[in-house]
DNA sequence: AAGTTGTGGTTGAACTTTCAACCTCACGGT
DNA sequence: ACCGTGAGGTTGAAAGTTCAACCACAACTT
């Protein structure tokens, strides 16, 4: 063994639960967005962030924040996105700095076509699974893991 | 909005927070790792399997089939651990095409190092924020998840 | 014994993420 | 006006992961 102020059993069983099942999910919902539209998960999660946004326009700071990635992952997956045609980058008129990511019709229609199987994914892997009490329990477990850990 | 068949917006609420707060945690547990001893959380798994492995010991398959990676993720991560001497490689006279990773003493003491850190790291982030009761209900789904999910 | 098929494992290239450095511009103080 | 500080964003290199191709050997067939 490796330390004597390890976890304790029970504990050690939700910690191993947890990891196996979370990147389970995770790895699962990547492999079918990558099948079908050729897209990561965290690239299809901007493209979700600009469609609900007014005009279908974020400042690239915005998405960023919203979605907690660094800067700099932010502007190199735009930057792919560009030149796959699903995003444009415009400047900012108030703010020379500034950067606005816009999602184009390409980019929408991709969306679009992408949602239908990964709603379905979703629901298979994990709502599917679980009771609603479950999904509830889930839900709040996972705002208070959000609240105190958060930034 | 992009579909109409899409989530409830219960589930939606859900959803978005579990993928906030399983990344959060996440990279929380990645970042305090890389830190402390500059290793990736998946390579601390590596070094944890073969630290609860009779004689510091497992066959590559088996660790990438615990671990649930894939063999040539496994393959990189213990080239670059062996690089670093915290693992070595042993031929398997059974199997000639098969190999052992082993766990080195030097591979020990840094996981030791490492344990202190992590486990306190996990406490704060998961155990610490919820109640017995949300614990035993999070191992509860997290189980459900990989049992329905598995291979 | 030879041929086929499958398993264990590695390799190199492509891709994503991180990290540090950097550039441009905004804003505050003086 | 000018300087310092810092925010918004990009870039290139290094690190990690995935993907497809591959080698060596095992196991099965005939």
């Amino acid at each position: 063994m490796v330390d004597a102020r390890w976890l304790t059993l029970r504990e050690q069983q939700v910690w191993r639960h947890y990891i196996a099942a979370t990147r389970l999910v995770e790895s699962e919902i990547d492999r079918q967005l990558q099948r079908d539209v050729g897209l990561p998960a965290t690239y299809f999660e901007i493209l979700v962030a600009l469609s609900e946004a007014p005009d279908h326009t974020l400042r690239m700071s915005e998405v960023a924040d919203q979605l907690r990635f660094s800067r700099s992952r932010l502007s190199h997956a735009v930057a792919k996105m560009e030149q796959s045609g699903w995003i444009t980058r415009q400047e900012c008129p108030s703010d020379k700095r500034g950067a606005f990511a816009v999602l184009t019709d390409a980019g929408l229609a991709v969306l679009a076509d992408a949602a239908r199987g990964h709603v379905n994914n979703v629901r298979q892997l994990l709502f599917d699974v679980l009771t609603t009490e479950q999904q509830d329990q889930l839900g709040e477990i996972c705002a208070l893991l959000r609240k105190a850990n958060e930034v």
